[in-house]
DNA sequence: TAGATTGTTAATCGATTAACAATC
DNA sequence: TAGATTGTTAATCGATTAACAATC
């Protein structure tokens, strides 16, 4: 997928960085680092090497510690990386340490599969507030939250200090919600519909695009059938494997 | 997002390339100007110079045309893009003219909702097949389709021509199915199970993770946040949207 | 012809990778 | 001390961008 992303970094002469200038590409990877590292210290692993966190993580050893020197040096040498050392340094800069609050607005049909994900609730993230246009919608409960109209938006996000808001609604409706998010304080969007979103400066998008990710696969399934037949057919020397992310 | 991605380029020495050889990030970028070219078609345009496609697919126009020279030379210096032209020749490289058929395995909170995403069927997709190890899913009507269970997997891809996997299963079970599908011949998959699947050469895998997405927002929350304390406060120069993707 | 816009060049930037010195 | 493994260096690679010659 891609990511649009512009320019907002300050000036920072002098004193110790407030916080870690992190290469866009290393961000998009503490995720899964942190995710590799929690299945460590369940299975009772206290210590794990580049190597070892590198394979459970789906990447080489050297981008691994290439990521993680960006962050400090954890590490021992000639030992590896101390796992719930790592996973709490990972988690606070992440911003884990916190457990957000979360909007979603559009409860159709994927909107409603989102409120009741498990991954969210597990991963650091509370949804808080569900919301849609739709007044067959409101009212209806799901998973333990009733449904609101959108325009209680505001009002909610104010109250339940939402940062962070989640778009599921049909394209033609999402640049309105993100105005309104936006208007309302939320500083960071997950964008499920298919569309640019125009939002000001300071404010993040991510955008989830089902049928694109489908659609990049496809072009390597006609590649790779425009090559089996060709003389000699086809060659592999390996299994491709992409993480969606910027 | 990031997604993993073992080389298998056989040398294709002499002769005119069967297939262009696209940039990864190209590639990643087409479906999105696929998208933005079906809305101008529709809003009937004829056609679009590079400046406005790029703002509608969000992206700057240097590196549009760019991107759209690597398919060849299908504009018009003074002019710009036939749009219906650069719709079929996107759709062609992308394998779009045919529409591919696609299993998805397990009929959870998430997989449900994506058995009945209008998205898939509306741009290129038809999900043939619904599969999940629960016994008390199979049999279950979604959409039109019945579950099977997953020991049915083998014969219903090669009878239904499945190239496209799709993986919506706790993921302690995602490694399993990985290994059924490519057992069956799907080269392609598309997973959401928070966990990195091994593949042999030659099949592509793509990751969705929910969790990460806004796992990545949140450090973007955190920073912001640690800026604002900063003294100086936080300066924004412009909105920083990013769409996943490799 | 004059104006517009593509396709390409070349410079820049950021990310990846292998190798190895530092050091536990 | 010997073996292991990190953190860093430097080379390489790929992607982005601005500028502009080509050309409709």
């Amino acid at each position: 997928m891609s990511q649009q992303r512009h320019g907002n970094t300050p000036g920072n002469a002098g004193a110790v960085p407030a916080f870690p200038d992190l290469p866009e590409a290393t961000i998009a990877r503490l995720p899964e680092y942190l995710r590799a590292l929690h299945n460590l210290a369940e299975a009772g692993s206290d210590t794990i090497s580049s190597e070892g966190l590198a394979a459970a993580a789906g990447v080489n050893s050297a981008k691994l510690r290439k990521d993680l020197s960006h962050l400090g040096s954890y590490g021992t040498r000639g030992v590896g990386y101390d796992v719930t050392l790592l996973i709490d340094q990972i988690e606070y800069i992440l911003g884990l340490d916190q457990r957000r609050a979360v909007a979603l607005v559009g409860v159709g049909n994927l909107g409603h599969a989102l409120a009741g994900y498990d991954g969210f609730a597990s991963r650091g993230f509370r949804i808080v507030a569900l919301f849609d246009a739709d007044l067959e919608q409101v009212g209806k409960a799901i998973n333990g939250l009733t449904v609101r109209h959108v325009g209680e938006l505001r009002r909610a996000v104010v109250e339940d200090g939402i940062t962070i808001g989640v778009i599921s609604t049909p394209p033609s409706a999402a640049q309105g919600v993100a105005d309104d998010l936006v208007a309302a304080g939320v500083t960071s969007i997950l964008n499920f519909a298919p569309c640019v979103l125009s939002v000001p400066a300071g404010v993040d998008v991510r955008k989830v695009d089902l049928a694109i990710e489908l659609q990049i696969l496809s072009f390597h399934e006609h590649r790779k059938a425009s090559l089996t037949a060709l003389p000699g057919g086809l060659v592999g020397e390996g299994g491709n494997q992409e993480a969606v992310g910027s």
